[in-house]
DNA sequence: CTGAAAGCGCTTACAG
DNA sequence: CTGAAAGCGCTTACAG
């Protein structure tokens, strides 16, 4: 069924027909009715490619997510906790929107080519990048596409220092430097002064920022930085795994608390201590980040720092969304509240 | 740039530049490679929606996820430990085919529309349905539409009853009922005599199977089914907890084991057991379905009936892509088994 | 208010 | 082996 077919049957041209399916208001109510029945009673939809063809949008967003874990990784698919509220979230946003959205998994550097295809291959109008690592030049590509791109979690100083503050480009974080710090400063008030970190990746903004707010917290309170206590985890609990395990069977003193880059790395350690016999908050005292749907289950329930996945993912929509449309058409960026959320994980030494 | 500016850059004409593009056999070696340059050099990539309008597909398939939980429910990001492994297994095997995903959330009844309508506006070349409830009229219609669609968690015996087994349609499942079966056998092995049953939805395929082995196993062992043992979660983590409540509350006699119908619900168990007191298995044991991510995180480790949701989708994706290639052209079903893992949240009586 | 016609960027018989 | 031309199903100036 095509538009001339609803157009005969209505007894009109097809270009009353594209007038009553696009809403021009250049149509009187009665064609508009009558055009209206036969479509409704042939539940006649107009082929979007025809229409995205000659001119009109896709309607339709990508949604690139940037794995932390290895393709080939077993238990990859397991591994990422802040995966499925963002993708459900971005996905019923757009869908209230009005949009469809492309999602796509980034493993390696040569598939960020993905989002450039897509958009060069017209099969959206817009992009969402979730975790991008801080690949300048590939940024840099993506910013020199007309699309518009939204990115998440970024480095917004680099953009700018790179002029790459374009019109068709934005971003949204969260303040993780904020956050972290809270984090670190509250375990400092309960009477902590070994504080270790089991770090997440540092090349990507977030990784970077929370880092680099423990780093400071602890200078700043006249602490000592130690390198045996900075766990490289890489946002993966496997890893975080292994490098806990490894802390606690090299012998070294234990810090009393650690700081972990987020709740997945959190859950690790939870497992590596309570095998080698160590309670939580008793022993050791932990806080993740993310607050994850994992948090609130683990036992003891685990303080950590909120990072509002919702409300960042669902910004991130309406910023591609409006960019799309042309209502929006400078660069901006906004970010989000971060705050501590003190649960059990943690004692007053 | 467009396949008219290659051909004028690569000295030939636009059906030329098509031949290649496509990998037509009826082309010189040097003739391609002149084309292929200038492509690259261009970084051009050919618009998918003339491509598609003139006859080739989209290179796209639907993923339809039928959400459990309530669109307003506030949580309900969080609440679907099927989502995301399902998703991302599905995206990636898409990719690695040459497919490109769009995803879709599906709450309501009348949002079946949305697969009807992707088909229609021709969005994708077809489609993978996730948790579908037994609305045979929906799939009637899903089903009379040309493109294909693999519905994962469908009774077979119904679509086959209402003579729905045409050629455009699949259906893969896991055999839950005899892993269902295995879960609450094994109960009984360990010499549990009350066991109550957390159910999921049983207008769900596989909530009914769950629930109906439950049931059988009962009987064939000469054990009754209380009523009162049988807890209605919805497969949801909110309404399990509640239920749970609500019987511990009410200082009725407790089975001394629980077989919840997914990880979720047992989840849920897990703390409103823990916060009256209870301790699992030495007070009460509990089998969970699924064998998701939460399972092995739960303390004690969860045992679960395990879903191979990676084989599953995988599967999934490739009938549809060899639907939509035409490689196949029959109905076809394929279960794959459902084993019990044993793990630690149950004990001997 | 409305229709005829051009155009969007491809693919694919058709003819040579 | 290759080009000219028709066609895919829409939208949108243009003219009336």
């Amino acid at each position: 069924m095509r538009s001339e077919d609803i157009a005969k049957l209505a007894g009109v041209s097809r270009s009353t027909v594209s007038r009553v399916i696009n809403n021009y208001p250049n149509v009187p109510p009665e064609t508009r009715e009558k055009v209206l029945k036969v479509i409704q009673q042939h539940h006649y939809q107009p082929n979007t490619y025809a229409r995205a063809l000659a001119g009109k949008g896709t309607n339709t967003i990508g949604l690139f997510v940037v794995s932390t874990a290895d393709k080939f990784s077993t238990h990859r698919i397991y591994q990422n906790n802040y995966f499925a509220p963002f993708v459900e979230s971005v996905v019923d946003t757009a869908n209230s929107l009005g949009y469809y959205v492309l999602i796509h998994t980034l493993y390696t550097l040569e598939d960020y080519q993905k989002v450039k295809q897509a958009c060069l291959q017209k099969r959206i109008d817009g992009g969402i990048l979730v975790g991008t690592r801080k690949e300048v030049d590939v940024i840099r590509e993506l910013v020199g596409l007309e699309a518009p791109i939204v990115l998440i979690d970024y480095d917004i100083g680099e953009i700018i220092a790179s002029r790459l503050d374009k019109s068709n480009v934005s971003v949204i974080n969260s303040k993780d430097y904020d956050g972290a710090a809270e984090a670190v400063d509250y375990l400092i008030s309960l009477g902590h002064r070994k504080i270790g970190m089991i770090n997440g990746s540092v090349n990507t903004f977030s990784g970077a920022e929370r880092f680099k707010a423990y780093e400071s917290v602890l200078q700043r309170n006249g602490l000592s930085v130690e390198k045996g206590y900075i766990l490289n985890g890489d946002f993966l609990k496997q890893n975080a795994y292994h490098e806990v395990r490894g802390l606690l069977a090299s012998g070294q003193e234990l810090p009393t608390a650690f700081f972990a880059a987020n709740d997945d790395m959190a859950a690790a350690a939870y497992e590596a201590f309570k095998e080698f016999g160590l309670s939580i908050p008793e022993d050791i005292s932990i806080v993740g980040f993310d607050d994850g749907p994992i948090a609130a289950q683990l036992v003891p329930k685990l303080t950590t720092v909120r990072v509002p996945i919702y409300d960042m993912s669902k910004e991130a929509v309406q910023k591609v969304v409006a960019l799309c449309e042309q209502t929006v058409t400078a660069f901006s960026t906004v970010s989000f509240p971060a705050p501590l959320v003190v649960r059990d994980s943690c004692r007053e030494l």
